[in-house]
RNA sequence: GGGGUCGUGGGCUAGCUUGGUCUAGGCUACGAGACUUGGGCUCUCGUGACCCAGGUUCAAAUCCUGGCGACCCCA
């Protein structure tokens, strides 16, 4: 199956052959993370959640159901969201007198208990983080790991003293994400949102649009500066030093985790199947011995040595000794996995105490001495992950175009690619582009200044920001 | 939100137009065995399916209606 070919089909395969997820539970939106799935999710998670811990965030679990009139509070909010709530309008056959709904995002349970918290400044900043699922009745058409009803993050809640010092937390979160994505692998453009594409209820966001082979964008993570929007809503102030009371000012984020998931698949993965960066691969190398009937007992012994080695080095190491497969279909069988080192061990390397590593990325094959086989599959890591990324940031160049010729537009995002484009910032531009090309202004770069080279691509004025566009999931 | 295509063993699919030799075929996967093993070898045997509810008919995988689900396109 080809992965840019047909993208939603090669997708599909992987995800269940890979065992990531079964999209047949029967609940459209819902699906089922399998082992293997499960395990890379805790990887990514105990990577972002170490970054989170090491900057002051607090772990905390809030309730899964919200009362009605808290996720009522902030008017722009409910907007935004109340079209795609769940209720729980009953228990058993009572009705509730006070309908319930399943957190959509989790502000409007934080952030009733932010106020009694938050006495004096002595109390800021408040950083909070969980880990959990939260719940949207998507009426676009549903895709697994891209767009599901149900979905896995990791959201922070944060309380401020002042604008200032929000702003460093958006900067800080911006940086923490961006650390993580990188021992990813992944290619992203940082955007700031258009004003109206923003987080309902936000004084402005920021977003990470990873690229995908179909040419839309996977936002993988969001971060929103609040303003004192909630904070006046539900009335979290402090007492400062000088004894007036403020509002605090906030900020939230999201991390994607399915979606994480979903951009590792799709940027790294080939028409062999998975290639996991070695760092969230549940299994980092796996040994396949080759052996013949006459020498089976020296070689199998020779690969448990291998294995018992590589485990004291802390290595997540599979010996896959199994003797129903051929070795050849033990290679395309964890190739599938995308097991990011091989370690093949047969009668040639017993003899010679040699090893022959093959690395997923290129499928290159590598012969060491075992005294240095720990070193030389951590090298192997390393090189990798350096192979992913950079293979990955090539593809994500190649797909941006830029224009200033409006009718080159539809064209550009039919052909799968990120348009570049000068614009001025007026709305009815905005809508325009979206008629012409099928794509949406996604934001301008917060990470790299571009100043606009050309006038507004639609009204020929004076443009203000340099913006991409692309179709979106 | 609108339009379209589709639903057959665990996965992929043939059969449906023209209802009956369908006792539903193939590939793959899975189980037992033989033979092999530095890139999917070969063979034998076995397990396993017509999405759900109605309807039409002597007869439904096949036709009709509804539901559920999947995918694609447009807004």
């Amino acid at each position: 199956m080809k992965k840019f070919k047909n993208f939603s089909e090669w997708f599909d395969e992987i995800l269940f052959n890979a065992e990531i997820v079964d999209n047949r539970y029967p609940v459209k939106g819902f699906a089922v993370y399998k082992s293997w799935g499960s395990r890379i999710i805790k990887n990514i998670l105990k990577i972002l959640e170490q970054n989170l811990d090491e900057t002051g965030h607090s772990p905390m679990l809030f309730p899964v159901v919200i009362p009605e009139d808290a996720f009522a509070k902030e008017s722009e909010h409910i907007k935004g969201f109340g079209s795609e709530v769940f209720w729980v309008t009953h228990a058993g056959e009572r009705r509730l007198d006070k309908k319930l709904l399943l957190r959509p995002t989790s502000e409007t349970a934080m952030y009733p208990m932010f106020a009694l918290w938050i006495r004096s400044h002595a109390n800021l900043p408040l950083k909070v983080y969980q880990s959990v699922a939260v719940y949207r009745y998507e009426t676009k058409a549903t895709r697994p790991l891209f767009r599901m009803r149900e979905f896995l993050w990791n959201e922070g809640h944060t309380a401020h003293k002042d604008w200032e010092d929000a702003e460093r937390q958006v900067k800080e979160v911006i940086e923490i994400y961006s650390n993580v994505f990188k021992r990813l692998g992944l290619s992203y453009l940082i955007l700031k949102r258009p004003d109206f594409d923003k987080f309902a209820g936000a004084a402005y966001s920021v977003a990470f649009d990873a690229w995908n082979p179909d040419g839309r964008v996977n936002q993988i993570g969001t971060v929103h500066n609040l303003g004192d929007n909630f904070s006046k809503a539900f009335e979290i102030a402090y007492e400062d030093t000088d004894g007036t009371h403020k509002n605090v000012i906030q900020t939230c984020y999201g991390f994607g985790v399915s979606r994480v998931v979903a951009a590792v698949v799709a940027q790294h993965g080939d028409d062999r199947g998975l290639i996991l960066p070695p760092e969230i691969a549940p299994i980092q190398v796996v040994i396949i011995p080759i052996v013949y009937k006459e020498i089976a007992y020296e070689v199998n012994a020779y690969a448990r040595e291998l294995y018992e080695k590589l485990k004291v080095e802390g290595i997540r190491v599979h010996l896959d000794d199994s003797d129903d497969k051929t070795p050849g279909e033990k290679f395309y069988y964890w190739e599938i996995f995308g097991v990011p080192v091989r370690a093949e061990v047969g009668p040639r390397d017993q003899k010679e105490r040699k090893v022959t590593l093959s690395e997923r990325v290129n499928l290159e094959r590598r012969i060491v001495d075992f005294e240095n086989v720990a070193e030389a599959v951590k090298e192997m890591f390393v090189e990798i992950l350096r192979n992913l990324g950079e293979r990955s940031s090539l593809v994500l160049k190649s797909l941006i175009v830029t224009t200033s010729d409006a009718s080159s537009l539809n064209e550009i995002i039919e052909n799968k690619k990120i348009a570049r484009v000068c614009w001025c910032e007026n709305i009815e531009c905005a809508e325009k582009i979206r008629e012409m090309s099928g794509g949406e202004i996604r934001g301008h770069r917060i990470d790299v200044e571009e100043k606009p080279e050309a006038p507004c691509i639609i009204c020929g004025r004076q443009a203000r920001k340099v913006v991409y566009i692309a179709r979106a999931y």
